[in-house]
DNA sequence: GCGATAATGTGTACACTGTCCACAACACCA
DNA sequence: TGGTGTTGTGGACAGTGTACACATTATCGC
């Protein structure tokens, strides 16, 4: 006997079961946010019974880290792509302050295009022990930070920013640009015209240049 | 016949039902972040029935819309205790930077010691239609993003800050500051000694000056 | 080739949540 | 005093995460 279920499928076997049931995941995340990731709505989509999803997630929760990841690398993507925008000449001090900026604007980009994704990329688990942090890279095989430290670590050897004031510094830039992504995202300034956030989000990447020397 | 509920309570009537369960879901917050508010438990807690809730709140969106609101309230307080704290001189332009540096100093350490309220307080709604922004103030009747407001506007008059640079730069200070907030609660600052988080929370206040400028 | 074994999906069940509906107990006012 | 509106109760339902036993299948040693 078949259920329906089984039936749309037609094997006993999914084939390809967890990567599925994590683009479910990726999917209720883009439209919905982090609490939009629910379990059952996940192996409905993948046409399973409920209860198969705990042979490739330990939990809900497992679930979502695993989409968590999927989104920090979908960001991390993103930032990429601004910075292959850029012309590759050379390292100059000015070349320097512009990966800062590509990959500043990358990021804002990323949470106003994505702003499902981005949330769930810095959502908090609700189980508060073990705070293992899913790691999501690009293609360059760093993350969203550890691009933002590359584009650091850049402006220093240019000459463009002292050794003194590197360390900790992408504390500053990070809390700057997430912040005012957040204000877009759900903020005050959600439902601003796309061209004056822009705006905006150039003048937050002027003072993270101003205030970082 | 009295249920368990009823007999701890002794009357039928509650008294001030909407309050004792607004206090309840602040508690719950407090401990557990936005998504610890559930109706059930703070009913529970209030010795009553499910259901009852529902003559005071809508749904357990609007029982958190009030939390939420109590939530903005205690920051905003919290960041007049740091404003208490100025001597009260004469309004010159130190004095004007110092009182931006409190109200950022307030909205850190509040971020750091209620970190449940903190993120209740910008928690999202589920429900995306209806998107009233909860209006929770201090003594001074300003909100948290008043108070930052009034600090440029005295650094305006103080001369400190050219007028020219005042539009907008509330979403400069706010994004760097609450950005930090964030990194400190979930982010990769997590668990930092105290004494270190209040060094980069005031590298980032520093960079506000400097940016701001 | 074949049978044991491990991997994967199913079925049933339970506790918990938000919310709807009809009803009960009370306060208050004509 | 009695009617009326307010507030709390009881019961029910759909939806969620997840534990347990069971069914089906791939894989590998023989």
């Amino acid at each position: 006997m078949s259920s329906r279920a089984t039936a749309a499928r037609g094997t006993y076997r999914h084939g390809d079961l967890k990567r599925t049931l994590l683009d479910a995941g990726v999917e209720l995340a883009r439209t919905g946010g982090p609490d939009a990731v629910v379990l059952r709505e996940a192996t409905r989509r993948a046409g399973v019974v409920p209860n198969a999803a705990y042979r490739h997630f330990a939990s809900r929760d497992d679930l979502l880290q695993a989409v968590r990841a999927e989104a920090l690398a979908a960001l991390a993507r993103a930032m990429e792509r601004e910075l292959a925008r850029l012309p590759r000449g050379t390292p100059s001090m000015a070349s320097a302050r512009a990966w800062l900026r590509a990959v500043g604007t990358g990021y804002l980009r990323f949470a106003q295009a994505e702003p499902g994704l981005f949330r769930t990329a810095f959502s908090v688990r609700r189980d508060p022990r073990r705070d293992d942090v899913p790691r999501g890279v690009g293609k360059s095989g760093l993350g969203p930070f550890g691009l933002l430290g590359a584009a650091l670590d850049r402006l220093v050897e240019s000459g463009a920013l002292s050794p003194s004031r590197r360390p900790g510094a992408e504390y500053l830039a990070w809390s700057a640009v997430h912040g005012l992504a957040m204000l877009l995202i759900d903020g005050p300034l959600r439902d601003m015209p796309r061209t004056r956030a822009r705006k905006i989000g150039q003048r937050v990447l002027d003072m993270v240049e101003q205030g970082l020397f």
